[in-house]
DNA sequence: TGCCCACTAGTTGCATGCAACTTGATTAGA
DNA sequence: TCTAATCAAGTTGCATGCAACTAGTGGGCA
């Protein structure tokens, strides 16, 4: 193949589903080629533990070995793979101890950015967090729309708190920590549960309450990861207990937990 | 016959097991030169707001244009640049919206993560501490060995919290706020002042006293970064203002402000 | 004069070439 | 048989080639 000098016919291949963001080419290709890692790896079709090499994925997802490797160092930053200098990239297991590590992040910053929020949104604010409520109460199945409009939602909240680096920086948490949690906690948790801990953060929010607010995002977060926690395959004692400490850290001294 | 015709004498490997240590190697040269661009930056080297190519960058770092361009990618994520398509990456200026959310974010992250550090810390983080601060006091004069001794004394204290995704985001926003922030702190910020505010949060750590250590990093952490954003070229009004708002989100109800 | 279009210079983003390195299998030797 | 050196296959990291794209310029035309 490297003696056709005239035009090589562009390979386009057919996205396997996921959203496309407004235009194809606006997005580089390491960047989509870094979602179709990302979702891969979720999906089971590349294994925790195993190594790759970039030519091989750059042959699974119709791309040379530069647009692999860019979209490769990404996920390393982000903790996702680990790249082994001249043996390939290892898609890297659920780590129980980087689990509590991110559901003890969330914990510090999410609640205080809602009580941020309450003081600085607008009633448009208002307008969209009620818009994707309501599609969670739609979509109660637990399917990828109503966890999307979960995503939305608790994006809109950070991005109201006017600080737009704590809202970038939280939704990489919750992308990893999705590759490890959204396959467990649906299971555990119940629909109605979640929905309700919304209900109450949207609600106090729409009320410009902002202790409260901050109060029931602590609430959901603590819920939603002690059942994460709990049910992570290692050994769960030590796990257990490194997380009830995030928790004593992150909750102001007069709160308390109430189930 | 097969009498090693063309060996070359790398070929001893006396022990499998060894690794490298620390061979200079063992850093890619993107990274280098993702290190020496933010260093440029830093030294004004490369000036805010302008243009420039991979190309240019590569020639003046002595590499080609992939190793730039990886390590433009990584800075774009940062915030440090912003690559624009078919045209060059911008140096980004020191935002002071950016200073507030980079300031706001250590203040929801670093105190928590003391106090974590005073229940889990052993005596060899005492040992550790107690150097880098005898570096700081006999390097009082503001020099670069006074700011790498406080950068890694900070750096300890969040290592010693067992979060080291915490430790590692913090250390990003630290580096991302010295491009600013080196320059103009220490001339407004008396060095005794910080030596008693970092005495005074090892000293609680020693103690094991979470909450005193807690609070000594608050009250340090707003220190510094009042006279960051006052001294903000920007307009300062709105500013003071959002950043205000944080230390309000960020503080306990029960605690009070003295300096 | 003023407007439009093609052209040129320059850049990225992706593909590919190449040397160094790692590792498992093979072969020579004791 | 068992050990140790050697080879071969495969990979990365960096360099370079190439088409597509952008923006600014100058000339032609109304």
């Amino acid at each position: 193949m490297p003696s056709g000098p005239g035009s090589r016919p562009l390979r386009v291949r057919p996205v396997p589903g996921i959203l496309l963001t407004s235009d194809a080419s606006a997005e580089s290709k390491s960047e989509q080629i870094a979602a179709e890692i990302r979702d891969a790896i979720r999906t089971g079709q590349l294994q925790r533990g195993v190594l790759y090499s970039s030519r091989e994925l750059g042959e699974r997802f119709g791309a040379s070995r530069t647009p692999v490797r860019e979209a490769l160092l990404r996920l390393a930053d982000l903790g996702l793979v680990k790249i082994e200098r001249n043996r390939g990239a290892r898609v890297l297991g659920p780590d129980g101890r980087g689990v509590v590590e991110l559901c003890s992040l969330r914990l510090l910053l999410e609640p205080p950015a809602c009580r941020s929020a309450a003081a600085v949104m607008t009633s448009r604010d208002d307008d969209l967090l009620a818009a994707e409520l309501a599609i969670m109460r739609e979509r109660a199945d637990a399917g990828p729309e109503y966890f999307a409009a979960d995503e939305r939602l608790h994006d809109l909240i950070l991005r109201a708190s006017g600080n737009l680096r704590l809202a970038k920086f939280v939704a990489e948490l919750r992308q990893t920590l999705a590759l490890d949690g959204r396959l467990s906690v649906p299971r555990y948790q119940p629909v109605e549960t979640a929905l309700r801990d919304h209900g109450d953060i949207v609600e106090a929010l729409r009320k410009r309450d902002g202790v409260a607010a901050e109060r029931a995002m602590r609430k959901h977060l603590i819920r939603s990861a002690d059942l994460l926690v709990a049910n992570t395959s290692e050994d769960n004692r030590g796990l257990v207990g490194e997380w009830r400490r995030w928790i004593d850290v992150a909750m102001p001294s007069g709160e308390q937990l109430t189930f």
